[in-house]
DNA sequence: AATAACCATTGATAATTGTCAATCGTCTTT
DNA sequence: AAAGACGATTGACAATTATCAATGGTTATT
């Protein structure tokens, strides 16, 4: 990406059409100076469902700032199984990983139609190097997994089924701005919640009879108040 | 910690007898004239078994460098269950969190008697700009949260009960240099399983019938070939 | 030594979840 | 429109785990 690229994006953000740098809330804390600095070309990749980013065991050259849609962090174990470990949306930063390994820890499948910003690790690197304003949003990026990890590992295993299944729909909700949110499919839900497919379908079949949920397509929203007043969440 | 006393852990790291900088990993990469910078306490903590380093929430202006013993960062949840979301031993970092905000997220209590170092967060910030051979390991120790967050999400937390205790004795044999290690109650093995106790002591007296698991105490040593063979691990 | 406290173990039973299989609904392809 | 593919749902039953309760063992305290 062309500095005079740079400099447009970072003065009229609303007309970002290709590979928008507002999106780069990695970068969110950059000076305008800062951006001069960015000699290193980021691409922009649009992923349709389905697609793999990146795999486990991958040489590890770039992180991917996601600018829409939705991504699963998925990882197999050696009996076959899968198992989810994190999603990762808008503003979050896929591939950490490559920070200090060179290689991928995980897969990065996209769940929806996603787009993504490839930044090479050598250049955020030496970036990282030329200003101080990056580290900032790093460390906030290495927050948030840990942030998300103690989630998952307390909120989304404890419980029987349903109040787990009841609280990744809050979690699935909290992250929207509006009330739509995108609903996995069951054998997702299965392997995030560690549930067979049969069980999750079966609690969402059920959470939709007692109206605590509805589905349209791959979207649903939920009634929090009947939620959260039936699991005390 | 004066820098005089500092050049002497330096130069004579066995004969360190009260807070050596020596076990600080942390400070693994830390040239010689990097320590003369260190111009602030770190003190030396010995927290007897079920202490707690600090406690959720608790405003966070220390990262503690575990020099010896086990410590387990528990969560607890509205509905008054706890889970344990990690095991820190020697080298970790406990209180990562403190680099990015002023509030823990977990508790932090000691399963054995341990010994940590208290490093002020604001004195680390400030080291961390006057060298560049702090961030790697910085890094590095994040790097070990999503590591370490990934084996308990995907390993701890797929298949029975049987085969998840199995993993987590692996899981704390590999840990250690020598073959016993340090067997949590089965109430912390329910909490980091997200097993009941009585679950949890079923499965643990069953290895003991099955010559998989030998106790002493507290502390307990398996049979690596018969575990990893009875359960393809 | 006796008692108390605490943890581990075990039993009996209920509740939950997994497994295997069939059916239903929707969407795509022919 | 018909057939096929795929995911969601449901049923029946088996396996696993939780729950409630009692007992055993060890260690600390009196």
């Amino acid at each position: 990406m062309k500095p005079a690229e740079i400099e447009y994006v970072w003065s009229t953000p609303e007309q970002c059409q290709h590979c928008s740098v507002r999106e780069l809330v990695l970068f969110a804390d950059l000076q305008r100076r800062d951006f001069d600095l960015i000699h290193f070309p980021i691409e922009s990749i649009a992923l349709k469902a389905d697609q793999t980013l990146y795999r486990e065991r991958d040489p590890s050259r770039h992180v991917y700032t996601i600018r829409s849609g939705l991504i699963k962090l998925v990882r197999f174990l050696p009996d076959g199984k899968t198992r989810i470990v994190r999603l990762l949306q808008q503003g979050d930063l896929a591939g950490i990983e490559a920070l200090h390994q060179s290689f991928y820890l995980q897969n990065a499948v996209a769940l929806l139609d996603t787009e993504v910003c490839r930044i090479p690790v050598k250049d955020l690197e030496q970036l990282n190097q030329q200003t101080p304003h990056l580290y900032r949003q790093l460390i906030a990026r290495w927050h948030k997994v840990q942030e998300d990890a103690d989630i998952w590992l307390a909120e989304f295993n404890i419980g029987n089924a349903r109040e787990r299944l009841a609280k990744l729909l809050l979690y699935l909700t909290h992250s929207q701005k509006n009330d739509e949110f995108f609903l996995p499919t069951r054998e997702d839900i299965g392997a995030i919640l560690a549930i067979t497919t049969e069980t999750a379908s079966r609690i969402i079949a059920e959470f939709k009879r007692q109206n605590y949920l509805q589905t349209y397509g791959q979207y649903a929203s939920i009634d929090l108040n009947l939620l959260t007043k039936s699991f005390r969440l």
